[in-house]
DNA sequence: ACGAATGTTGCGGG
DNA sequence: ACCCGCAACATTCG
């Protein structure tokens, strides 16, 4: 369940281990190889031989390695983790790839239901072509996201997680950013109000920025470096406390599916 | 013991 | 434009 907090804790553990390394090559030790979602093993050998990390940063729920040429990015999907210490038994049957350094070092990417997916490109033109605004930045903020709720016609709920308008948010902060500004997950985005919509842009970025301060929410999966565990799970108000009482009003909390998703509302 | 649910994304169909 | 269903895959829960 990695969305934006999770993949920034993930870049932010793993920057200063990874600064300056340089890639010796790159092994699928499983055969498995859905995970290059561009070229052959062979490729991507060739591309990345050599090439040295610049920098890392992160772009909606993708994990971008900048490097002396290229750019190398990562999505973690739903179980994708990254580890520098080698897995034991059970995770070793579940590597996707292990990025193997000059220095002797390794990063595995650990994906148990390796839907995580690998990317080579030389630019990044197309990733914001299909990606919408960072919620963190300046340019998200009251007015741009009234517009938005204004210009469209959706379900409060997939439109959140619909990636190509706001990037990073997935089904955990959805809910709780929803439930915190007090909106219905099936409320239509044209008829949200003004002062709702204000609190939602204060709220999204709030729950965001405290979620990276925690390290992202551990539920089942979510770990990263020696297995640390993010420590938002416990402030979390509703998500995965369906009957529970709403913290807000005391009813029980709603636990209903609205777009395919779990979705819990009161 | 077996079906359902579990984060994410993309695609086809209505 | 938008919604829905499903698929990718493995593991856990009831």
């Amino acid at each position: 369940m990695p969305e934006l907090p999770e993949v920034q804790t993930v870049i932010n553990h793993y920057e200063p281990k990874l600064i300056n390394k340089i890639i010796h090559s790159i092994e699928n030790p499983n055969g498995y190889v859905k995970v290059f979602e561009n070229g052959t093993l062979n490729d991507y050998n060739f591309l990345l031989s050599g090439k040295s990390i610049k920098s890392i940063f992160r772009r909606g729920k993708y994990i971008i390695l900048n490097l002396c040429s290229g750019y190398l990015l990562i999505h973690l999907r739903m179980t994708g983790k990254l580890e520098m210490d080698k897995p034991n038994k059970k995770n070793m049957k579940h590597v996707s790839f292990k990025l193997k350094f000059q220095d002797g070092s390794n990063l595995f990417f650990i994906d148990v239901r390796k839907f995580g997916r690998l990317y080579f490109s030389n630019n990044l033109s197309w990733l914001n072509n299909k990606l919408g605004i960072e919620p963190l930045s300046s340019e998200f903020n009251s007015k741009w996201l009234y517009k938005l709720l204004k210009s469209h016609k959706r379900m409060m709920k997939p439109f959140l997680l619909d990636q190509k308008f706001i990037a990073g948010l997935g089904n955990i902060y959805t809910d709780e950013a929803l439930w915190s500004s007090g909106i219905h997950p099936k409320a239509i985005s044209k008829n949200i109000n003004k002062n709702r919509s204000n609190l939602l842009a204060i709220e999204i970025k709030n729950i965001l920025n405290k979620a990276i301060k925690y390290q992202g929410t551990t539920i089942i999966n979510f770990s990263y470096g020696n297995n640390k565990n993010g420590n938002f799970s416990d402030e979390l108000q509703i998500f995965g406390k369906p009957n529970l009482p709403c913290p807000k009003c005391k009813s029980p909390i709603i636990k209903k599916f609205i777009a395919q998703r779990g979705t819990h509302f009161c």
